[in-house]
DNA sequence: ATATCCCGCCAAGTA
DNA sequence: TACTTGGCGGGATAT
């Protein structure tokens, strides 16, 4: 009860500071090195201040994309980034196998056949068994996050809002509570992908809304093995901020990255935008495929301004700097 | 106003 | 039963 109304009280309270887009990229600075192997949970809750709930979150995501591997109770296994590659290539298949995509056109109206609420699964098991335990898992933050996936490797759209992410997942729902929830939800997995670097947020040029676009894994500098951190060329900021949460306290200070670059820096210094950020994705010259018959992305994409990315970026870690010694 | 999405209650799962 | 997981959505914060 002591952080029960923070929000409401303490004038330096900071929600981004306490995102699933901070934590994640604490969480992987914090194990993404040599000897880790594996990862308790309540150990993970204590290093990075936050609320186990929050382990959860980021674990079960983190694992749907093989990052992760669950050991046992309160204990996972970690794989590394070297990891994401196999699993997003079985997504992709296993997408395409299931006709998830597929035909239908429609600028406003997605038609992922299978998946969604409770009437998909063609599979096999249909309308058989009653699935009272296949129902968590349907519903599962981890299998939320496959889909999301799905959509973009397995679709041609390269542009996609969440809005329209969950009106495909939901295999077309009336339903303005499911739908809310499920935003809600991908909001979460945007976050942590975005910390990642999978995906990146930008506003569409045609609607004016936000929408994420998928980067993968393509031309990453980085990536090698699942530990072999190359250090020396790394040469973003610091990151001189830790956890953060509730100035916990040395927590952990200044990891490096090794696989992907940590989140694009700042913005705290100056809010020109002079610098170009994002060293790496320098134009996002995503040449898309011209194969596609689906007339709905001819209206998606288009011209996705690359120059717009900077007006997001997380960034979190801005506030004052560290202890100052 | 709209877009985000944190927070933690409390119900399924497990040991 | 006690403890671990993790849906879910109220409502606060960011734009």
């Amino acid at each position: 009860m002591a952080s029960r109304d923070s929000r409401t009280k303490d004038p330096l309270y900071s929600r981004k500071e306490k995102s699933l887009s901070v934590l994640c990229t604490n969480f992987l600075r914090l194990y993404n090195r040599d000897g880790v192997e594996s990862i308790g949970l309540d150990a993970a809750a204590l290093q990075l201040g936050v609320e186990r709930r929050r382990i959860y979150d980021i674990v079960n995501i983190l694992e749907s994309i093989g990052v992760l591997r669950k050991k046992a109770k309160n204990q996972y296994t970690w794989k590394g980034f070297g990891a994401i590659r196999g699993a997003l290539k079985v997504l992709k298949e296993q997408g395409l196998k299931e006709e998830f995509d597929t035909y239908d056109a429609n600028v406003s109206n997605w038609k992922a056949c299978s998946l969604s609420s409770d009437s998909k699964m063609k599979w096999q098991e249909k309308c058989s068994e009653p699935d009272k335990s296949e129902h968590r898992r349907e519903k599962s933050l981890g299998l939320l996050t496959q889909n999301f996936v799905k959509l973009f490797l397995c679709s041609d759209v390269e542009l996609l809002s969440l809005d329209r992410a969950a009106l495909a997942l939901l295999g077309d729902s009336n339903d303005p509570t499911a739908m809310r929830t499920k935003v809600r939800r991908l909001y979460d997995i945007a976050n942590v992908f975005s910390s990642m670097e999978l995906i990146e947020k930008i506003r569409d040029p045609q609607s004016g809304k936000p929408a994420f676009r998928w980067i993968g894994m393509e031309r990453t500098s980085k990536y090698g093995s699942s530990a072999a951190l190359d250090v020396k060329s790394s040469k973003r900021r610091v990151f001189g901020t830790e956890i953060s949460n509730t100035h916990e306290k040395h927590v952990l200070k200044e990891f490096v990255f090794g696989p992907f670059t940590p989140n694009v820096t700042n913005s705290e210094a100056h809010l020109n935008k002079n610098h170009r950020r994002i060293p790496d994705w320098e134009n996002l010259s995503c040449a898309y495929q011209p194969q596609y018959r689906n007339q709905a992305i001819s209206d998606l994409f288009h011209h996705y301004a690359s120059a717009w990315k900077s007006w997001y970026v997380e960034a979190e870690e801005k506030q004052q700097t560290g202890p100052a010694s």
